[in-house]
DNA sequence: CGAACCTCCTGCGGGC
DNA sequence: TGCCCGCAGGAGGTTC
């Protein structure tokens, strides 16, 4: 289940490997992904990629031709770089073979993944970028903006705060770490999160996210040719999957609910509104 | 516009 | 121990 530090781990660990490399062959297996893999990926032999970058959820690998592969890993996705000549694994469904001599693989079990090309001019103003709020790690994302993007949404705050109109990047499990760590009840109608809170919760938030990317960056030494999967399993949760759990701060057992579709986990008394 | 719900898919966990 | 059912989950789409 990627989420955001894991897309930030695949983006620094593919990077040094990518940029620069040509495409000699794109082999797609399976083109029934989320939405159809772009026909014209299959015809970028000869591209050179120039750039890795992220936004949000998505890997933006731009190149020289005025391209861009746009990646989103789902639910289950990775990419990882393996020898062209080795073994497709179930569930591989597209190489893209370098330059260099490794072959970018796209791995996806449950296809909740895309792999599109879109035009560079056109990027600014995909559907799927256009709506996006801020990144939560850069500057933009503040107590005050978390604060006035919730004004009129009587949401649970856990829920909101998933709304990538909001702010992107806040994955289920984050979600209910990130309001942990704040002291901030997950079922708090939005609107009502105070500015002092939603401070808090931004702090914490930022917090979360970037320990999680520094526990990946251990992983990036083994990137090349592993299976791409960053350990965030490893890291100690400590509310999220925990229910009935003792909390690790007051040993109240860990709360669940589903809000908003999803699975939601808190302290009721770390987090009392 | 906001809110609630649906959908895609497969692996895996829980229950028996 | 082994089988099977049903859940989990990112995020766009649909409906009200």
């Amino acid at each position: 289940m990627p989420e955001l530090p894991e897309v930030e781990t695949t983006k620094l660990g593919i990077s040094p490997h990518v940029v620069g490399g040509k495409i000699c062959e794109v082999i797609v297996q399976r083109s029934d992904l989320r939405w159809p893999v772009s026909p014209e990926l299959g015809e970028m032999a000869g591209v050179v990629f120039v750039s890795v970058k992220r936004r949000s959820k998505y890997l933006l690998l731009e190149t020289d031709s005025g391209q861009v592969v746009l990646v989103h890993l789902g639910m289950s996705g990775s990419l990882r770089l393996v020898p062209p000549a080795e073994e497709w694994r179930k569930h591989d469904h597209i190489g893209i073979t370098l330059s260099g001599g490794l072959q970018l693989r796209y791995h996806d079990p449950r296809r909740f993944g895309l792999v599109l090309v879109v035009p560079l001019s056109e990027i600014q103003t995909h559907p799927l970028l256009k709506n996006l709020g801020p990144e939560p790690l850069e500057e933009g994302f503040t107590g005050a903006h978390l604060h006035a993007a919730l004004r009129g949404k009587t949401i649970a705050l856990k829920v909101a705060i998933m709304d990538a109109k909001v702010v992107v990047g806040v994955g289920n499990i984050y979600a209910s770490e990130s309001l942990f760590r704040a002291g901030i009840h997950p079922r708090l109608p939005a609107e009502k999160l105070s500015k002092p809170k939603a401070e808090r919760l931004v702090a914490a938030i930022k917090e979360v996210l970037t320990e999680s990317i520094t526990q990946g960056g251990t992983t990036l030494r083994d990137f090349l040719n592993s299976d791409g999967q960053p350990g965030y399993f490893k890291q100690r949760l400590f509310v999220y999957g925990r229910k009935g759990e003792p909390c690790r701060v007051c040993e109240t057992p860990i709360s669940h609910a589903v809000l908003g579709q999803r699975a939601t986990f808190w302290c009721a008394v770390c987090q009392r509104r």
